[in-house]
DNA sequence: TCTGGGGTCCTAAACCTC
DNA sequence: TCTGGAGGTTTAGGACCC
């Protein structure tokens, strides 16, 4: 037995952690702005379109919350200073903090950038108690990166996410295994995981609205109301009943990338080759991650925000920008969208192998040497000379329009 | 009030195959 | 050869998460 923690809870049930760093963007821009320590502060980009990507419990406390418009953000809180964002500092930091999780144990399920489950059952005999662990941690995160997190400690993925959620920020918090269901019934339907707007719109159309008031409904109502998957689901949640495990390796499904235009776009002169930008970039991650992909997929969202997605499942695997573009450019064609405004265009393959799994089988006649070798030798130049270092021409082109412009 | 960009998962229909 | 159904895959759309 470790150390019992300050409160005296029971945590030995309560084998995982899900540390969340608070307000993590906002967090790390004021370790080189020590002077806005205690003001509201908004991390998004301060023109165009954007949303706020992170904001100090400052700025929240006038309402202002991550993925609102800043248009709106700014309203709320004129008197906030807003800080563009810069992901190459997080990612550094979050490497960091990552690095500080494998040292406690090679359980960590990273699930976004500033935070990860972490199962400590096997870490126990070496550490201690899993609130003594979850207490070092913050020490550690706190001393090395001069920022502050949370920690849930709980039986399940699911309760110590709800937990992390409770103690922000700065905090620390325990349910035991025996007080799961006293700590889950008086909680809003909105706690939990896969309730969001839509969802929560249904249940309270149902007069359901805590978790206590889920419970009680049968699954097979929930199911019929809600779906087979999602009702199904939520039953289970409603009763504290989650098992899935913390996995250290969650392989990637897909890789995309997508773009919302400056101002709405309807020339399919501009669209094609900003699907040729973003066919680029895709096959260029899929190339450093040593992944071949198999079905191209194309999102088109038009100025009213309404959405369309077109995808075609290719004879072969590829990570070839060229052969993703081709793709790209007639599912664009047969989506029928010419003189449509657009207000964003995206580029996604799914349905990602190893590379050296695909069995690359050249068709008759095809040309051995071509696009794959070209675009391998692309990565090899920009890793030597940067990004900018190679363009494919019509790209130089818009570069060249824009420079005129 | 006007909505980013990275994803995952679910559903349902259409289609194919056995 | 026709038919029914089961079950897998592809495609489109949408909810949700950080």
């Amino acid at each position: 037995m470790g150390p019992a923690p300050r409160t005296g809870v029971d945590d030995s049930g309560c084998p995982i952690l899900h540390v969340d760093m608070d307000a993590f963007f906002a967090s790390v821009e004021l370790l080189e702005r020590p002077e806005l320590r205690g003001r509201p502060v908004i991390v998004g980009s301060p023109a165009g379109r954007g949303v706020v990507l992170s904001a100090t419990y400052e700025a929240r406390a006038q309402g202002v919350h991550s993925a609102m418009p800043m248009s709106r953000a700014r309203r709320l809180c004129p008197r906030a200073t807003i800080i563009p964002p810069s992901h190459g500092k997080y990612t550094e930091v979050s490497r960091g903090v990552m690095e500080i999780f494998h040292a406690v144990t090679p359980l960590v399920e990273p699930i976004a950038s500033d935070e990860a489950f972490l199962d400590v059952a096997g870490a126990g005999r070496r550490l201690g108690s899993p609130s003594v662990i979850a207490a070092m941690i913050r020490a550690e995160v706190l001393e090395r990166f001069g920022i502050t997190c949370s920690v849930g400690i709980a039986s399940s993925k699911f309760i110590a996410k709800l937990a992390s959620k409770q103690c922000k920020p700065d905090g620390m918090l325990v349910v035991p295994a025996d007080e799961v269901v006293a700590f889950l019934h008086p909680l809003p339907v909105s706690a939990l995981w896969g309730v969001g707007e839509r969802t929560e719109q249904s249940l309270v159309r149902l007069g359901i609205r805590t978790v206590g008031d889920l419970a009680r409904v049968p699954p097979g109502t929930l199911q019929r109301e809600l779906g087979q998957a999602v009702g199904g689901h939520l039953a289970a949640l409603a009763w504290g009943r989650d098992e899935r495990a913390v996995t250290a390796h969650v392989p990637d499904k897909s890789i995309g990338n997508e773009e919302t235009f400056a101002v709405d776009v309807d020339d399919p002169e501009v669209i094609r080759r900003e699907l040729l930008r973003l066919s680029e970039r895709v096959a260029a991650r899929m190339r450093k991650a040593g992944h071949v992909g198999r079905t191209v997929s194309v999102k088109l969202r038009r100025a009213d925000f309404s959405t369309i997605s077109r995808s075609r499942t290719l004879k072969e695997p590829t990570d070839v920008a060229q052969e993703i573009y081709a793709t790209a450019c007639e599912l664009f064609q047969a989506a029928d969208l010419d003189r449509v405004r657009l207000r964003l265009v995206g580029v996604r393959m799914e349905g990602l192998r190893p590379a050296d799994s695909a069995s690359r089988q050249l068709s008759l006649g095809e040309r051995e040497t071509g696009w794959r070798e070209a675009e391998q030798a692309m990565d090899r130049a920009v890793r030597r000379f940067g990004p900018d270092a190679v363009l494919p021409a019509s790209l130089v082109r818009g570069r060249l329009d824009e420079m005129e412009a």
